[in-house]
DNA sequence: AGAGCAATTGCATAATTGCGCAATTGCTTT
DNA sequence: AAAGCAATTGCGCAATTATGCAATTGCTCT
């Protein structure tokens, strides 16, 4: 036989990539897990995260660019939020894996 | 109030933030895809993604070390295949938050 | 207009990643 | 032992990313 499978569109493959990519980095994580069930300013992240506001804002940036948070202007604040929740379901799947993982390790850790 | 959320602890966020990493490339997507359903040697990877050997190689070892792939090795050939299904589910997530952007997308060009 | 705060941008450097190529390892078969 | 194939490793280069710090923008309020 030996025919080729037709590749995934090479679109959807990129955006997965950069997608993963916005969420490759320990402080967007914690940014986003932030913003799970509350609408945030700048400042409140960094408060909560004790990071330098420059740093939280170029991440927020990033994901501003991914489109999974926006940005909502009001008085001298801008208010984040996330605007899919489907970004969650991932982060709770990434979790789920963690958790996978942990089984292994103990039941390997069992085995010895 | 005022109160601080309790912190996601950090070996989680950064066991995360390495997971995504490790699925932050295009090529290593695709490699997982490729494993959706059966078991490859190295070659028959290469065979169906038209990508060089050792650029394969490198980017499963990459997804062994973060323990998404593991690899049985038989007479000459060495056949990978997802450690855990978990991660399929990741990147199908992925394809919903790739479908939500479309749809936004479809939204705002309907609007003008 | 000017002071003051929130947020962003720019810049320099360090570190990481991707990729092509050559060399090497490891197993199998004769 | 030697040949042959599968897979990995090492190396060098280009490109991308992280990070800290200084400067700037943009609002608001007096």
């Amino acid at each position: 036989m030996n025919f080729k499978t037709r590749p995934m569109s090479d679109r959807l493959v990129n955006f997965k990539a950069e997608f993963f990519k916005a969420l490759a980095n320990p402080l967007r994580i914690r940014i986003l897990d932030q913003l799970r069930t509350e609408e945030l300013t700048v400042s409140e992240i960094r408060d909560r995260l004790e990071v330098e506001l420059p740093n939280i804002s170029q991440q927020l940036s990033v994901l501003r660019s991914k489109n999974l948070v926006v940005g909502r202007k009001q008085g001298n604040n801008i208010y984040y939020s996330c605007s899919d929740p489907t970004v969650f379901k991932l982060l709770d799947v990434a979790k789920e894996v963690f958790n996978n993982h942990l089984i292994d390790l103990q039941k390997t850790l069992n085995e010895l």
